[in-house]
DNA sequence: CCATGATTGCCGTTATAGCGGTAAAATCCT
DNA sequence: AGGATTTTACCGCTATAACGGCAATCATGG
């Protein structure tokens, strides 16, 4: 699923979040964040921080993931210089 | 590739800077951004602007995208509600 | 229909990300 | 080795993200 088209990352956690049965108020809670930080995402506000949206999909169990035509090679580059069992 | 352990992003990104001839000046002017985010973000700094490393994965050609047990469900659903054009 | 809870939206304050400048370290190239 | 280039690092300043509080609007269901 690509995220950094239109505010895909924002329909995502708000699917997520109901589908968990939280308010925005509660989510915001578990992920130690304010409640307007929840609200903002789910907009699709892209002045967030790294760290609040990671924190969210965190609690929500979602991952983040890179992809591209150099992501193979990349994958291999990194694995090579941190180690095979670095979490890639 | 899994982009929310360590500093998977930061090393991604240098990767593929490099890739690119690019120094971190260069990167971060086409990314419109000041050169000490470039070095903040292949530092892993999680406190960045979502746009901000928006900006320099769209220079780099680089796709986010979201992943977990409940996004095939969830792709359908909001097919369903934006409409099957959406780029999702 | 009315009440209860959820969401949206705005506002003022506070914490901090982003910025350029500068300089020390590291890296590269000849 | 020596000089050039790049990267790392730190420092203020400024712009702004995050925050809680509150009010209004929207759903839910009794």
């Amino acid at each position: 699923m690509k995220a950094n088209s239109s505010n895909v990352i924002g329909d995502v956690v708000r699917f997520h979040r109901r589908r968990g049965g939280l308010t925005q108020h509660e989510l915001a809670d578990l992920a130690q964040i304010g409640k307007t930080s929840v609200f903002d995402i789910e907009k699709g506000k892209p002045t967030v921080r790294l760290a609040t949206l990671m924190a969210v999909l965190g609690v929500l169990n979602i991952d983040m993931a890179l992809d591209g035509p150099l992501m193979a090679e990349c994958r291999a580059a990194l694995v090579d210089s941190t180690g095979p069992d670095a979490a890639l």
